[in-house]
DNA sequence: GGAAAACATTAACCTAGATTAATTAATTTA
DNA sequence: TAAATTAATTAATCTAGGTTAATGTTTTCC
């Protein structure tokens, strides 16, 4: 069952009795997307936060220019969202697309705050997450003011080795902040 | 008492019992800081978060050119450590240091996974500032990609008008991502 | 399986922001 | 309050990375 790859991983930071974990799954909404779909669009509000079981998100703004800038690639186990919209009910930023067919598991917010009340180690993985999340988005953010694009795009290879060669260059390039010229340049040197 | 604020802060998002609050205020340490002194220097382990009750902090980290960039301003009533070596257990990458006398109140890590053993609506309440924290270094981030350096200045002074007039400007620049000579042609065009 | 679309590469030229260095304020501290 | 630090400004020069545009290469999908 695509819901075992959830419980499985919620279980990887806290501990979940079988009847937790059913509660859980019953508020959770089983989703497949094909490649190119969107999950939300910008200016929509994000009432769910999506957890991939199978294939690739992604969550990206575009400038007034109109260039994509990609902020998360959310492959399998990874949870996605707007997270602005998501706990303001405001509208969002940011847009989700699926760079692939892909399955996903949604829990709305309205959800998530009720199992928190009834399921104090469901917050706690939350807690978790988000201040994994945290981290990782501060440390990119040192990475985007103190390193050169070339040293950024050999981070992100050797952070994301699986996604090196799956995703086409020009997402990669946009997750690194730099042209798709430029990245192409780049990789000669 | 400077902890009255630190009580204050938490009950904006959650209540607690007044025994909660005591049991709270019992595991905290009150620390005074003198202008340029460290709470954390990079390398150490960054056992305590800080909570400001007078003055500023920041946290920054150093490149390998020497610059400094700053991640984080902490103004009266914010939290600040490095997160990663906080939850981690791990050797910090960031610096903190005071930019002016600066008076906080700090929790170790072991008292704070304990208080949420105990208080379950203090997990909640730093489950509800992490979220905010992360949202807003994401849409830093984004705002590093699609921004330009005059842009991030002038999103700089409305998010933050009252650090404008108290902070040298080279540490806005820090910030900001532009060495202090540029930022100061950026405010004459 | 082949036309159309999407992606990648290359190269010439351009620009936002960095670097260096000198000059002038403004703070600190003795 | 004066010397010494530290911060801010200005200007000339430089460069990482952007832009534009043309060409080649994959994918997609009918």
């Amino acid at each position: 069952m695509s819901t075992d790859l959830l419980l499985q991983n919620i279980r990887k930071h806290i501990s979940l009795t079988g009847v937790e974990g059913d509660k859980i799954i019953s508020k959770l909404k089983k989703i497949t997307l094909k490649k190119k779909q969107f999950l939300l669009h910008e200016g929509q509000i994000a009432h769910e936060v999506a957890f991939v079981i199978s294939g690739c998100l992604r969550s990206f703004s575009v400038d007034e220019n109109g260039f994509e800038h990609i902020l998360q690639f959310a492959p399998a186990e990874w949870w996605i969202t707007d997270m602005y919209s998501f706990i303001s009910e405001k509208e969002a930023h940011l847009s989700i697309d699926a760079l692939m067919d892909t399955e996903i598991m949604t829990l709305s917010r309205k959800n998530q705050l009720q199992l928190f009340d009834e399921i104090p180690g469901l917050e706690r993985y939350f807690r978790i997450l988000t201040e994994n999340s945290l981290v990782a988005s501060r440390s990119r953010l040192i990475d985007n003011l103190s390193l050169t694009a070339k040293q950024r795009y050999q981070k992100f290879c050797t952070t994301y080795p699986s996604l090196i060669n799956t995703l086409p260059q020009k997402l990669i390039a946009a997750y690194i902040g730099v042209t798709p010229e430029f990245l192409s340049k780049l990789r000669k040197l």
